[in-house]
DNA sequence: ATCTGTGAACCGGTTCACAGCC
DNA sequence: GGCTGTGAACCGGTTCACAGAT
């Protein structure tokens, strides 16, 4: 398969909610244009992100509700679920720990790890804060899958070169730090720093 | 002034926390070069998106350390202090307000809104949980200039509309939904989900 | 010689427009 | 007639390459 801009798998992501909102609705069909405008796309944009993937619509109709959601979660690995663990029981780690939407779409948050003594064995949720060392092995043993980075900048780069040798392959970083990882490895940086710093420019320049 | 794209944006904070770095270590001068190997760019894409706003350089020579940090700081808009607020004291809400990134780039989180009776009255870091009724005379009373939207996904439009009707033109939200703002208002959002779905969809897609 | 500043070429994502099917 | 699927045109961000300054 060619390579997918990530701007379109975010767009499928932004679609297959409204379908699901649509299916709950009893809605059994839609068209491109009903979902665009929805997600503020057009109409064209929604027919070639699928058709990137194939044909699931019917001409002069639009696509079946259902059987779109369905191949939707096929092509975003949602048809399984995903094992998640958390690096850094602090604020933020502990905010993600208890965050409840990740259940719902099939990302299970099954360990979370710190250093601190202090932090190690108590709860969190309805987990317990492990100790980092037993990480690498937990990592096989549970076969976690995708990791959240929620630790100090300094952290962040030496833990992450430890997940990645113990086979981990999807990063989500809230770390502000820039972070290198090898191309098998898919990460993403949420830094706030960043987003708010936008915002400031924008503010700045808004007569634009 | 011309249209400056969010990439270019993002890659100026960049350059000006290696900027810092530089400073620190006590560097007086930096090449395009330099500062691109921090970044993971090319010397020439630092060049172009400083060139959009000037020249900050010396041929032959390269840029000022504190010259640049200076001009970056001027463009970015961080010469001057950002009254931030919180809405929704819940746990993302909570995370946020004790976040300690945001004050020593000049974001000043000032106050922290609920409907929650429960919540209404209750520490949050040095701060107290103000009622949202109070939000509107907030604004202008305490000339709130960011919004920080941590609330249910349902609440994030009405929400939204009500800050906007109050004069904020600026809106960080980490609601999961999609929101709408006027033209004039700058929406950044961050969404877990839509992260989560776009690793997911690169560990089944690995065979790239 | 070195490194900046920038027009020109390039590239990839988005939009257009229309042929094809229901 | 209505709506999909898709090659072609478009657009804007990135990369190239070189002229110009120190």
């Amino acid at each position: 398969m060619k390579h997918i801009a990530e701007s379109t798998v975010r767009r499928l992501s932004l679609y297959l909610r409204f379908l699901e909102d649509f299916e709950a609705q009893g809605h059994a069909t839609i068209s491109s244009g009903e979902l665009a405008a929805q997600g503020g796309t057009t109409s064209a944009q929604v027919r070639k992100d699928l058709s990137l993937f194939g044909s699931f619509g019917k001409r002069g109709l639009g696509y079946s509700v259902s059987d779109l959601s369905r191949s939707l979660r096929g092509i975003l690995g949602l048809g399984r679920e995903w094992n998640v663990f958390i690096v850094g029981a602090g604020k933020i780690g502990a905010a993600l720990a208890q965050f409840r939407g990740f259940r719902q779409r099939g990302f299970k948050v099954i360990a979370v790890y710190d250093v601190e003594p202090a932090r190690i064995g108590r709860p969190l949720g309805d987990l317990v804060v492990r100790d980092q060392t037993e990480m690498e092995s937990d990592i096989a043993r549970l076969r976690l899958d995708i990791a959240l980075l929620a630790v100090p900048p300094e952290a962040a780069q030496p833990l992450v070169d430890r997940v990645v040798k113990a086979g981990v392959r999807a990063i989500l970083s809230f770390a502000p730090a820039p972070i290198h990882v090898p191309p098998h490895v898919t990460l993403r940086s949420v830094n706030m720093a960043f987003e708010l710093e936008i915002l400031s420019y924008a503010l700045v320049h808004a007569d634009k």
